[in-house]
RNA sequence: GCCCCCAUCGACUAGCGGUCCAGGUCGCGGCCCUUUCAAGGCCGUAGCACGGGUUCGAAUCCCGUUGGGGGCACCA
């Protein structure tokens, strides 16, 4: 039997990074082995926020390239035949009404257990499990009924799904042994946590999908980051495709221990990735972002001024700090350009007519202008790039002063000059 | 309270009885390079939670303790 597996995400809000790791674990799975990953919403009602959740989910997921196969299916268009199902086991003594609700009648006695592929022999005494409510005295059925019967419609063979599910399990494979049907395999995949070991929340940083996109991450570098809390191909390989992920994952190696979310080794990675990037394919992932998050700075320029900032930044969202002084104003502490005056006289006097106005040319002219001063090049060249670029950090100065041009160095020289005068 | 899960450097992990006085990566520290910051290179730091077994031999198997986490809804 081909391999079909599936997401269920409730439309409650923006996909939580934790839900991504566990969709990627099934999505992975499930391109390793060639099957499907379906997607399927557990909605229980109908208000107008489900719509846009789940538009969300799915930009979310197309964002990160986990494509699902199938139709997107809802809960809610199941809700009758769950219903029906509830019935059959009034009928069949399975389960019966209490208070206008329909309740399951767990095993009282024994365990229930199952393999779990990541954690071996789970077994749950029955005694710990209450009888079930099935149907709500509303009609609705509950998350524990619909769930398992969906997974049967659905021929689902794997249920790939976070710890937290555990104790859901042997409830919902009483049911489903209960309609006859074949139980799927289990596989619960450990939880993440924040740093701290606690649950990850937003005070620990970006937790949606949208956040970490809007903080300027690549989705392949997420997704590379995911897949390695919990997993691992073997003790080395750190840096892996898409493709490669897809090629050595194995669900048997998923570790059954809970992994804290490292932002840091995020950004590491991040930036690996975003220096392995062309330097026109960087480009143009910078410009989309900037479009994305309201910058309406010129592509062109943009374009122009990526190189400069390749090595330097681990997330996209640092652009704008980096070189935002290439596409507006800037204000230099005066405090930085404290003795800087001769330099920045001497600076302004050696471009004044300096042909051609580019980076090797400019690099020669200061070197010989701090020279001429007697000023080691860290220490003179430090107020120029306050002047020009508005900080003590920045991207190389004589690149950065080719792209801001003649006109635009010599007015901030002359107004630097003019503060420290 | 009851049930369940987990346990190797600060973090992510490799290790599935001897090849481990435990390897890789991030972080951290140092050095080199250097116009700042990065990047890069080199070196270093740090761990098998504890106690019993089993075995000729245990990070690896078993039991217990401790410590984390999850779950006990007419939520999903």
């Amino acid at each position: 039997m081909p391999v079909r597996v599936r997401m269920a995400p409730s439309p409650t809000g923006l996909l939580h990074i934790g839900n991504v790791r566990t969709a990627l674990f099934n999505w992975l799975y499930a391109r390793h082995e060639g099957g499907e990953f379906r997607l399927r919403i557990e909605n229980t009602d109908t208000s107008r926020e489900v719509a846009e959740a789940v538009d969300q989910i799915k930009e979310s997921l197309s964002w990160l390239g986990l494509d699902w196969d199938g139709p997107l299916t809802f809960q809610l268009d199941r809700m009758d035949d769950c219903r029906q199902v509830a019935d059959g086991l009034v009928a069949d003594g399975k389960a019966y009404e209490d208070e206008g609700a329909i309740r399951f009648r767990m095993p009282d006695e024994g365990s229930t257990g199952w393999d779990d592929v990541v954690r071996g022999r789970v077994e749950i005494p029955n005694e710990t499990i209450e009888d079930l409510v099935l149907i709500r005295s509303d009609g609705r059925p509950t998350y524990n009924f619909a769930s398992p019967m969906e997974d049967v419609w659905d021929g689902i063979t794997h249920v790939i799904r976070g710890e937290d599910h555990i104790s859901n399990t042997p409830k919902q494979i009483n049911i489903i042994r209960a309609v006859g049907a074949e139980v799927p395999v289990y596989a619960h995949v450990p939880n993440v946590s924040g740093p701290d070991g606690k649950k990850l929340s937003k005070r620990h940083g970006a937790v949606t999908v949208d956040e970490f996109r809007k903080d300027g991450y690549l989705p392949e570098a997420l997704l590379n980051f995911l897949a390695l809390l919990g997993w691992a191909p073997d003790g080395e390989t750190t840096i892996m495709s898409r493709d490669e992920l897809v090629e050595r994952f194995l669900l048997e190696r998923v570790s059954p221990s809970p992994a804290q979310f490292d932002y840091a080794k995020l950004d590491w990675m991040n930036g690996i990735y975003l220096r392995e990037l062309s330097s026109q394919e960087f480009a143009h992932r910078l410009v989309m972002w900037l479009g994305e998050n309201g910058y309406e700075w010129d592509a062109q320029r943009v374009s122009r001024a990526a190189p400069l900032v390749q090595e330097k930044i681990a997330r996209l969202a640092e652009f704008p700090g980096f070189a935002g002084f290439l596409f507006g104003e800037v204000e230099p502490d005066p405090a930085e350009l404290d003795g800087g005056a001769p330099m920045l006289a001497a600076t302004e006097e050696a471009l004044v007519s300096l042909e051609p106005f580019e980076a090797e040319s400019i690099e020669t002219a200061l070197r010989a202008a701090a020279d001429g001063l007697g000023l080691k090049p860290r220490q003179a060249f430090q107020p120029v790039r306050v002047a020009v670029t508005g900080s003590k950090v920045s991207p190389g100065l004589f690149e950065s002063i080719e792209l801001l041009g003649r006109e635009t160095t010599l007015s901030r020289l002359r107004a630097a000059a003019a503060v420290v005068a």
